[in-house]
RNA sequence: GUGGAUGUGGCGUAGUUGGUUAACGCGCCAGUUUGUGGCACUGGAGAUCGUGGGUUCGAGUCCCAUCUUCCACCCCA
């Protein structure tokens, strides 16, 4: 048996109406906040990625589908969206646009890791970038719709928190300072956090050994460290969401895994579920880095997976629901059958949700399957039935039953 | 990449110290006087027990390998 790729899911009839709704509720919170959608390749030359997210960093360096293809050239699978879009912004002269260019996508992303809670080789992503602007503002409209994006689907025990890195030439002083924190005691940190000194040595204050923790006492803070225009920026940040009542919480840890992100760096983080659900931040420099004008841009990404794993283990909100016929229509008889093929477009015609049989089923078996389907309205056309132009709906519920014409108008009001 | 657990019809499970045609529930299909469902009853289809080797007279049950799934590290959404 073929099965399908490790890390992949199938999203089945019984759950994608779940994804629907979640799109769709999403796409309305983003659309009011002025994004449009943009839809980039699935895979793009692999160069994009290696520039744009950075090639010392683990998603680069071992997370990438990537494979030469028949004409030999290096395609990578994107990993992320920002990058595609970054490159889509500026290959299209939109910086010509009026600014700030807002976009928002839906898209699968491909990552080989090994496959966890939460963790798919395959998984989708809905984010949202602004681009072309370098005000706090753009930083406190994205979090706030982020925000309200989140709680639109009630999940339980999600937390932001948020910090800055500062722009390169403070990470730089801050790097230098924590190095030399860290320098004076390596010898007794873990093994991992060696490694970390010098690749990713901010990584480090977030190591969950104890050894580690404990010597981590005292260290630098990043937000120390911030150059004027920055930390002006984020204290902006902070006090715009004070103002709007968003709850947050300043985590110096937050280091994203990417490297184009600046200042402003924020993530919503499921406490139950243990895993981060929306997390994002400004990428001022990337633009600019994939060849572009200086431009300041910043953006987040939701993992549509995760978000959909929490919303069915706590939502059971009637507004999402699979939906059912509003009528199923039983046949006897060839003649009875041409008549319910006639009736049953012209009612879908009307966007009414019609069932009749195509199985060949025998009445009774009809009226079985037109139960499992938790029809609401029941109607049984025979002859008799289509001769005097009149039939009786049944009420699937109540059992109750009603004599109408068969003419569109009169069944729709019967089953209303 | 490292470590731990897991794998029996569509789903959930049972399968004793290895022994004839792998069981049960749900679901699916059909029938119970061929014009009205949900209940009940009857019958049916459907599994070479993840895959490939090995041990044995004989393995779903033991051994090895491999894959999947789940979880942790790492990293991330």
């Amino acid at each position: 048996m073929i099965q399908k790729p490790k890390g992949t899911k199938d999203i089945l009839p019984e759950c994608s109406y779940k994804w629907a709704y979640v799109e769709e509720k999403a796409k309305e919170i983003l659309e009011n906040y002025g994004f449009k959608e943009i839809r980039v390749p699935v895979f793009e030359q692999t160069e994009l990625f290696e520039r744009g997210v950075g090639d010392t960093t683990d998603v680069v360096q071992k997370e990438m589908y990537t494979f030469l293809d028949k004409g030999e050239r290096s395609i990578t699978l994107r990993p992320e969206g920002t990058a595609g879009v970054v490159r889509a912004y500026i290959e299209n002269g939109m910086a010509s646009l009026p600014s700030p260019t807002k976009m928002w996508y839906m898209m699968p992303m491909y990552r080989y890791e090994n496959v966890q809670k939460g963790r798919y080789r395959e998984f989708r992503q809905i984010g949202a970038e602004i681009i072309g602007t370098a005000s706090y503002k753009a930083d406190v409209e994205l979090i706030v719709m982020a925000d309200q994006i989140i709680k639109k689907f009630n999940i339980p025990g999600v937390i932001l928190n948020i910090n800055s890195i500062g722009c390169p030439t403070c990470r730089k002083k801050y790097q230098e300072a924590l190095k030399e924190f860290i320098g004076k005691n390596i010898e007794q940190y873990c093994g991992t956090c060696k490694t970390r000194f010098e690749k990713n040595p901010m990584r480090i204050l977030d190591c969950k050994e104890k050894k580690c923790k404990e010597l981590n006492q005292g260290a630098p803070i990043i937000l120390d460290y911030l150059c004027e225009e920055c930390s002006a920026h984020f204290e902006n940040v902070k006090r715009a969401l004070e103002k709007l009542k968003i709850d947050y919480v300043i985590d110096s840890g937050i280091v994203r895994g990417l490297d184009y992100y600046t200042k402003t760096v924020f993530e919503f983080v499921s406490e139950t579920e243990g895993y981060t659900v929306l997390a994002g931040g400004r990428y001022d420099g990337l633009v600019e880095e994939l060849g572009g004008q200086k431009t300041e841009a910043i953006g987040f990404a939701m993992g549509e997976d995760r978000l959909i794993d929490i919303f069915e283990k706590y939502n059971q909100t009637q507004e999402v629901a699979i939906r059912k016929p509003d009528l199923y229509i039983a046949s006897i008889g060839e003649v009875a059958e041409e008549a319910v093929s006639t009736l049953a477009l012209e009612l879908r015609k009307n966007e009414l949700y019609i069932e009749t049989d195509i199985c060949e089923r025998s009445m009774k078996a009809s009226l079985k399957y037109a139960d499992k389907m938790n029809a609401k309205f029941l109607m049984v056309m025979g002859e008799d039935e289509v001769n005097a132009g009149k039939a009786k709906i049944k009420n699937m519920t109540t059992g109750e039953e009603t004599q109408t014409e068969l003419e569109v108008r009169k069944i729709i009001e019967n089953i209303k």
